[in-house]
DNA sequence: CCATAATCCGAGTAAAAGCTCGGTTCTACT
DNA sequence: AGTAGAACCGAGCTTTTACTCGGATTATGG
C-alpha cells in the first residue's frame, strides 16, 4: 500500500545479442500487444505475456526488468511502427496539390491509427503511466515539429497568413485527439470519411485557406496578409 | 488471469438511508476521490480507501460490491461537481455579449477542470474502464447537446452561417480535449490565458464568426454572411 | 423499553501477481 | 572438441489484494 509515484525504470534490462534472444524479444513484445489488444490491461500480466510468447518466465525477466519497463516498450514499438506508416506518407503528400494536403495528412493519421484499433485504444485508455513513457512525449514533439514546419513553409511558398504558435500547437494537438477520438469512439450518424473531411475543411478554415463557410464548391479563396 | 473483458457490475449495492449511513458512504467516495489523487490509481485498494476513510473495509462493501463500482461513483461524483460549475457559467455567458460568449464559455471549461487538476488526471488517464462508466457518455452527450444548441440558438438570432453537424461535432469534442490537455499538460512557454483565448479565436474563425486572421488589433469584427 | 432492522467492523481467506533461484541448454569462438 | 558465457527455464517465494464471515453496535418505532 501507499504505492509511490515514482515508476521504477522503465528502460530494458539489457538487450538481446545473439538471434536466437533477438527471436525472444521479439516475441514477448509481440505477445505483450497482443495481451493488450484481445483483453486489455488489467489482464496483461508477466506470467500470462510470458506464456502467449511461448517462452519461460524468466526469460521475460531476463530482458525487462519489471512489468512496467515491459508495458512501456511494447507502447514503443506500437508507436514506432504508426510512426513508420505516417512517415511513408508524408512523402507521398508533400508531392500533391495544395488544396489536399490536408485532408490527405488527416487521412492517412485516420488510417495509420485505424489499422491498429485495437491496441491504440486500450494504450490510449488504459495504461495508467502512459505520460511518464519517453516514446510518447517523442511521438508528441516530433508532430507538433512537424506542424511548425508545415505552418512555416505554407508561409514562405504560399503566401497563407502565418498561424500564432499557440494556434498551431492546438491545431495539432486537436486534430491529433480528433484523430483518435474518431477511431475510438465513432459518433453515430457520421462516417469516418465525412469526419476527416470535415476535420479538414475546419483545419483550412482555421488557416485561412478556404472560402465562405458551409460552401463546398471552389477551392483556393485567396489568403489574407495578417498583420 | 485470463480475466474477462465484462466488468462486473458498476452500480452501488445499495444506497444509504440513514443519516449516519449516509457519512459513511460520503467519506467513503471522498477517500477515493483523495486517493486517486494523491496517489494515483493503482494505489486505489478497497482497503486502503477504507482506511482513509476511517471506516471499516466492510463497511466499503456494504456500499459497493467490488472496487470498479466504487472507483465509477467516484467519477460519477467528480463529474457531478465539475458539471454543476458548468451549469453556472451558463447562465453568466448567456448573458453577455455575443463576441465573448465563446471565450467566457472556455474559460468557465479551463477553470472547472483546472480546479480539479489532481484528480481530472488521474480519471482521464489511468482510470482503465472510464468509457464504460455511464455517467462518463451522459456528460459528453449533454456537452454535446448544449453545442448544436447553441450552434441552433447562433444561427436563429445572430445569422452566423449554420455549421454541419459533424462540424459541431468536431468542435465539440476538440475544444474539450484541448481544454483537458492545456490543463494537464500545458505547453511551455504558453500561458493557460493565452492558450485559451488562441482556442476562442480558433473556434469563432470556424464558426465565420472572426476578422482576419493574425490581428490582435480591433475586436468586434461583422459577422460575415455564410451561404 | 424492547424488538427488529440497519449499520458497522476487522481478523482472516483464497487467489493471484510480480519476481527470484538454481540450474540446464545452447552458441560462439579458439 | 572444449569452454566461457549468453540464453533459457519453471517451480515456488513473498507480497498484496479483493472480498467474506460472524458478530457487535446503533438507530427506529411501536
Amino acid at each position: 500500500m501507499l504505492r509511490k509515484r515514482a515508476q521504477p525504470t522503465l528502460a530494458p534490462r539489457k538487450l538481446p545479442t545473439q538471434a536466437r534472444a533477438r527471436r525472444t524479444y521479439r516475441a514477448i513484445v509481440e505477445a505483450g500487444a497482443r495481451v493488450l489488444e484481445r483483453q486489455g490491461y488489467e489482464a496483461l500480466t508477466t506470467n500470462h505475456v510470458a506464456d502467449v510468447a511461448g517462452v519461460g518466465i524468466a526469460s521475460l525477466y531476463e530482458y525487462f526488468p519489471n512489468k512496467h519497463a515491459l508495458v512501456a516498450e511494447v507502447v514503443r514499438h506500437v508507436l514506432d511502427e504508426l510512426l513508420v506508416d505516417l512517415g511513408a506518407s508524408t512523402q507521398l503528400i508533400t508531392t500533391s496539390p495544395r488544396e489536399a494536403a490536408t485532408r490527405l495528412w488527416l487521412g492517412a493519421m485516420y488510417a495509420a491509427v485505424a489499422k491498429r484499433r485495437g491496441v491504440v485504444r486500450v494504450i490510449a485508455q488504459e495504461v495508467p503511466f502512459l505520460w511518464q513513457i519517453p516514446a510518447v512525449d517523442n511521438a508528441r514533439t516530433l508532430l507538433l515539429a512537424l506542424a511548425r514546419s508545415t505552418r512555416d513553409l505554407g508561409v514562405k511558398t504560399g503566401g497563407t497568413a502565418p498561424l500564432s504558435d499557440a494556434m498551431i500547437y492546438l491545431l495539432a494537438t486537436m486534430t491529433g485527439s480528433a484523430v483518435l477520438e474518431a477511431v475510438l469512439r465513432p459518433p453515430p450518424g457520421h462516417s469516418p470519411d465525412e469526419l476527416i473531411t470535415a476535420l479538414a475543411e475546419l483545419v483550412d478554415r482555421v488557416a485561412g485557406r478556404s472560402p465562405a463557410p458551409a460552401r463546398p464548391r471552389q477551392r483556393r479563396g485567396r489568403a489574407r496578409a495578417g498583420a
